[in-house]
DNA sequence: GTTCGTTGTGTTATGCTATAACGTGTGGCA
DNA sequence: TGCCACACGTTATAGCATAACACAACGAAC
């Protein structure tokens, strides 16, 4: 039932180290994981994220130049399945303190950007929803 | 009745080009213009800025890394002001083709994202919301 | 199977974005 | 006067991203 294609030997590699951090990653910081595995060049990870990312394997925080892996690849959204969970625009609170990143998505703000744009006329193609602030345990 | 502290020389520069710019600018762009009024580092416009976004007066956009005048500076929200017409949460309208901007806010989408927050205990510094797309004049 | 286009890859070089670290000058204020 | 806070100036460096070129791997069409 996955849609996903199948990943070539650099995007498996640049996912892997994705899915196995607990923060977002920068792309040279990638870049060093995964010298050990034959990466030289910054462009081979850009070139990898690219593609994760169209896919929406994986996102990329614009706030923090870095990326993290989907935390809803392969899963549907109320109800619906379009392949990877691709479930409107997806929102991310990142904790300033702890680095930690929570992915969600609500369709309340999707329709009321939705009709803004429909009001102008204007087509989005990609929008961005990025809170910055302190986590629960950040807190104390 | 404006609570706008005076600016300095260099905030004051700052400002004014991106007053003028019709679409937003980069640091480094900001600094070719001002080379002439005697800027010479990319600090001299870094510094101004962060204080331009401290008070209100600009903002930056995560998605493009560059910056703008406030569009409501010195307008009231809704019959509440807060000094620069600061209103919970901007948003960016983006067009890709064009780089033209609009700025808007909505106390919907603010009251959900708020909610959102609450629920999980997270306590929101700053939020980003950006929309890349084309304006109606670029659809053609 | 050969040809050809597409896509992924590897490499070098370069450009753009942002901040560190240090020093100077100025104005307010006890 | 002496101190503090803050804006400013300068050099150097760190961090993020892409251009341009070359080669290899794969699949489709013939």
């Amino acid at each position: 039932m996955s849609t996903t294609p199948n990943l070539t030997k650099n995007q498996t590699l640049v996912l892997d180290v994705l899915t196995r951090s607990d923060a977002p990653l920068s792309a040279y910081t990638i870049l060093d994981k995964l010298r050990d595995s034959g990466f030289r060049a910054p462009l081979q990870v850009y070139r990898a994220l690219d593609k994760l990312i169209e896919m929406g394997i994986a996102h990329r925080l614009e706030s923090l130049n870095s990326f993290v892996a989907c935390a809803h690849a392969n899963q549907s959204c109320c109800g619906h399945d379009h392949g990877h969970g691709h479930h409107g625009t997806v929102a991310f609170a990142i904790c300033e303190s702890c680095g930690q990143v929570n992915e969600f998505h609500d369709h309340a703000i999707d329709d009321r950007l939705a009709g803004w744009a429909k009001e102008r006329k204007f087509k989005p193609a990609k929008t961005t929803i990025e809170i910055r602030g302190l986590c629960e345990a950040c807190m104390h």
